[in-house]
DNA sequence: CCATAAGGTTTGTATCGCAAACCTGTTTGC
DNA sequence: GCAAACAGGTTTGCGATACAAACCTTATGG
């Protein structure tokens, strides 16, 4: 019952594997969730690519996006999935293996 | 005069990030060289990939392949360039930084 | 009001990775 | 000795993708 699995050891995660959206992984990982406004400067992406990027994390599931207004403008806040938080980690070891590093 | 640097610290190297390519350094990293038909095996692509890959490690410098004859068939040897195992190298450390590995 | 800005999304395009077709020469079956 | 299969690669066709630029909607300044 268990509908995704992660079979193939050492397989790179092309979604992940993405420079752009590597940084995004990065920026999220550490905390709870984080708003497009800070992304974008984190991350050096144009608004145009933070939002493609951010829409395909969200398509994999890997990142949710909660769409609030502060007052009358809009505010954005994405937070990485259980899954996504998982992925990232098995992608991490399974670049590590690959490059045989530490 | 020198024509190519090392600029941008912590900058993704795409043509190495490419997994195939990511395989085939891997590969050669430790060796001299290594014949076509080996890496084939080593690293599972097919020879029409395996092919286009080196084509543009060759073209961006980064591997020297030389062609001869063993007998009458004809045999491909691939190796890294000086150029290619510095940039391999300054990609390792680039995703240890942006990954906070090790 | 008209222009500019804030916060994003959608569209256009050039590139790329992969699979399949192709090529050149060699060996094997008959 | 010649057609068929094989070895060792290269080239071609195509679908997917990343980035830039255009666009949208609501606020705010002059």
């Amino acid at each position: 019952m268990n509908e995704s699995k992660s079979p193939e050891p050492n397989k790179i995660d092309r979604i992940i594997h993405e420079p752009a959206r590597l940084k995004i992984f990065t920026c999220l990982d550490p905390v709870d969730n984080a708003d497009f406004i800070f992304l974008l400067h984190e991350t050096g992406l144009s608004k145009g690519n933070l939002s493609s990027h951010l829409s395909k994390l969200e398509l994999a599931g890997y990142v949710e996006i909660e769409k609030t207004f502060i007052g009358k403008i809009p505010r954005t806040l994405i937070s990485l999935s259980k899954k996504g938080r998982k992925s990232f980690q098995d992608y991490k070891n399974a670049i590590v293996q690959i490059l045989e590093l530490k």
